[in-house]
DNA sequence: CTCACTTTGTGCATACGTTCACAACTACCT
DNA sequence: AGGTAGTTGTGAACGTATGCACAAAGTGAG
């Protein structure tokens, strides 16, 4: 489920504090669901706890890693290097999940060639041309890929990079891409969210004013 | 629901290149829903279509704007003004969709006193200083803020906001953020994206092994 | 006016995710 | 050993979202 990086992330911390068990309830608090919820999705990965006790968090903890795919090391282009592309590779968030941003691809040839750090280690990536997109992906053997471009490059991004072989995308761009749907793309769209926001706010607005 | 901002954005799109009327099964496609889904979406907003012919294009747009609130002009602050929280308030896409940043807020006494550009018809604004929070948020009347700050600063930074009022709270720090149930918080965190992509494409390699 | 065609709105069945409640199991104390 | 407290795993009930199929409603041609 789309929750297993939660709790991944929670266990992480908690295991990081030394705490050896941990029981549904805890986990469940500080992953922000109720106990029932989290009890389902981790007897969907097996039976890893015991009963009367709780789990064992660092076991727990490698079986989630293992289910998310986090023990294998996942190349990721980023496509568009603007302000959100710059974000996303400095993001030190990545580098620990298995992720390695490898490559960097922009069509503005003022960037074209600038090297920027990448994660928090201090490493450099050099910006690519668009033009080598094709080169790039095939040389790093990339599955998955981020584009950052402009909604109006998105799409053309998004096909160049099924062609090469990717086969996952984390679209920012605010368009629909259209793929063969053994592709997987999933969009986060900045302005929806805070649209989604806006809606409950109206509607908390609206009641408060049939009150008053 | 969580999908209007998508039609929005589509009818945006379809209006500007001067088309009067659209079906569903045009709409639907577009936004990447079935056109059963998006008809029950629609009517739920009440009955704006003409059967046999499809749905005024303009007028549609109108009242989902007006359900989203975005006939109202929203004010938003963003504390973190790193990396990610300068595309934030670098990001076009806010200003016609009703959202106006109207303060930045950081911890980092060397980004304190420096202007950036916000949006994109150059209006420039000034980053202040962490201790300030209060009197800004308090000032520009904002109910909607974003937090882009380390995960460490986050807990703190959600309730001071919400002690001067903000309602609405969209977080990029990866941490579960507790509040109270008023406070609406949505949460996008990039990393777990990655995850969830790593997740399937992990899934697809295992099945490719299976058949090999 | 009638008929053929198009498209919306919606009742119904299905699938999915969530919550509840409890049996099964463990640990610990006496 | 026996009893009590605590916790997991899961079957069952519930609510919600999705997909299907069709009646209702509109258009236009003859």
């Amino acid at each position: 489920m789309a929750r297993l990086p939660i709790y991944h992330r929670v266990l992480s911390q908690i295991t990081e504090r030394g705490i050896i068990t941990v029981s549904s309830e805890e986990l469940a608090a500080a992953s922000g669901v109720s106990s029932a919820k989290l009890r389902k999705d981790l007897s969907f990965l097996g039976s890893y706890g015991t009963r009367g006790v709780g789990y064992d968090a660092a076991y727990l903890l490698y079986q989630i890693q293992r289910e998310l795919g986090l023990t294998q090391d996942w190349p990721v282009v980023i496509v568009g290097v603007g302000n959100l592309g710059h974000a996303l590779a400095n993001y030190g968030g990545f580098a620990n999940r298995g992720f390695r941003v490898v490559g960097l691809i922009d069509a503005d040839p003022a960037l074209v060639g600038e090297t920027i750090t990448v994660g928090r280690d201090g490493q450099t990536l050099m910006i690519h041309s668009l033009d080598d997109l094709e080169k790039i992906v095939t040389e790093v053997d990339a599955l998955i890929g981020v584009i950052a471009t402009p909604a109006a490059a998105a799409q053309d991004v998004c096909d160049r990079l099924v062609d090469c072989g990717v086969t996952s995308i984390l679209n920012f761009a605010p368009v629909v891409l259209t793929t063969s749907s053994a592709v997987h793309v999933r969009k986060v769209d900045l302005a929806t969210e805070l649209q989604i926001l806006a809606f409950h706010e109206q509607r908390r607005g609206d009641a408060h004013e049939v009150i008053v």
